[in-house]
DNA sequence: AATTCGGGGGA
DNA sequence: TCCCCAGAATT
């Protein structure tokens, strides 16, 4: 290596890394082999087999920090349903919420729903990028996500699973949490996407991150475009992408009471101005119910939300009247209600009685 | 720029 | 137990 390419700066090598790239077509290759791999070894998923913009977004919207194994039964149930803008512009939200349940993110199924209003109202789906980026609940993501599938506009998707690639392929220790290196990545995918098929780039990408270039355990033997990653020559596949930031998790402890009377269970509806799971349904505290009578524990359960770890106690109780805010809900009709987790997990509990021994240990450990 | 929102699955 | 997942909205 010459001594004066020690006097260059960073730019200056990365834009003539960028210039050599293009005169040689490596950009292109690089999408050319992975757009093969693609067309190959795609898993068949069900969104995958529809050109309708608005199946498209709801897709999309589950896939918002969601597996995609985990959101197929949802996306299958929700377009039963709902099978276009205008099904779920009139639907009731409570409906919405109640296919939505257990899926997380609730205020996506509102916005979604916000967002096939929009559609309903504006008389057809937007067809650009700028347009689709407007909808409630649509970001960068997944505006660039539908504008791509849908209709074919070249704009780059960058996920979690493209910021991986993309970070290896590149060798790129930026830190994948700033914005300054999200930009950089943009113009990169951006760039790598000029002349290809949108869509089918990529969904490559997001493939081959979901199937390949996996967090830990990178499947390099089997990588299409090995040859291409800068990472795998160095060996340093498995220290990126590079991620700062973590958090610590709380502990909190709850107790939650079922009280039965006539085939009913007490409930809660959360209020529209509750910021967190708004709509949904949950079970008293003992301090709600002034009077209640405990008379035993039914078991006990964890559940984590983002950085918050509950332990919740689950009580067996009688109430000498209604509080305010509360409703007795028919036990066999509550598939029709939006639960919160912690309730539906809780109403489990009672109804593998007296086998809640069991239904404890299922979920590891038991407390109290 | 930092926080928050859920739940599940894999190592 | 920790990390990650086809992110977006709010502060």
């Amino acid at each position: 290596m010459p001594n004066s390419s020690r006097c260059w700066s960073r730019a200056a090598i990365r834009k003539t890394k960028s210039n050599r790239q293009k005169a040689s077509g490596t950009g292109t290759d690089f999408a050319a082999h992975l757009e093969a791999w693609y067309e190959r070894e795609r898993r068949d998923l069900p969104w995958r087999s529809t050109e309708d913009p608005y199946r498209i977004l709801v897709s999309e919207v589950m896939l918002q920090q969601t597996r995609a194994q985990t959101v197929i039964p949802y996306y299958l149930r929700f377009l039963d349903r709902f099978p276009d803008a205008r099904a779920l512009a009139e639907a009731r939200e409570a409906d919405v919420l109640t296919l939505w349940s257990g899926l997380g993110y609730y205020a996506r199924a509102r916005n979604l729903q916000r967002a096939a209003r929009a559609v309903v109202a504006a008389g057809a789906f937007p067809r650009d990028y700028d347009r689709i980026r407007e909808l409630p609940g649509v970001g960068p993501y997944t505006a660039a996500a539908v504008a791509s599938i849908a209709f074919g506009a070249p704009h780059a998707v960058v996920d979690g699973n493209v910021l991986r690639v993309i970070s290896r392929v590149q060798d790129d220790a930026g830190d994948i949490q700033s914005p300054r290196t999200r930009a950089r990545f943009q113009q990169i995918a951006d760039g790598w996407l000029e002349g290809r098929r949108p869509g089918l780039f990529n969904q490559a990408m997001m493939e081959l991150g979901a199937t390949v270039c996996l967090p830990r355990g990178p499947r390099c033997t089997v990588c299409p475009v090995e040859t291409f990653c800068q990472a795998h020559q160095t060996g340093r596949q498995h220290e990126l992408p590079v991620k700062g930031g973590k958090r610590v998790a709380d502990r909190i402890h709850v107790q939650v009471m079922i009280a039965v009377r006539n085939g009913s269970v007490l409930l809660r509806r959360r209020s529209a101005a509750e910021t967190l799971m708004a709509g949904f349904w949950e079970l008293p505290a003992p301090g709600d119910l002034p009077g209640c009578r405990s008379s035993r524990v039914i078991g006990s359960f964890r559940h984590s939300i983002t950085h918050h770890h509950y332990t919740i106690t689950v009580l067996e109780g009688a109430v000498p009247a209604v509080p305010l805010g509360f409703h007795w809900r028919r036990i066999n009709r509550l598939a029709g209600v939006p639960l919160t987790t912690i309730t539906r997990k809780a109403l489990g509990l009672m109804a593998s009685a007296p086998g809640a021994e069991r239904a404890v240990a299922t979920h590891g450990r038991k407390h109290g």
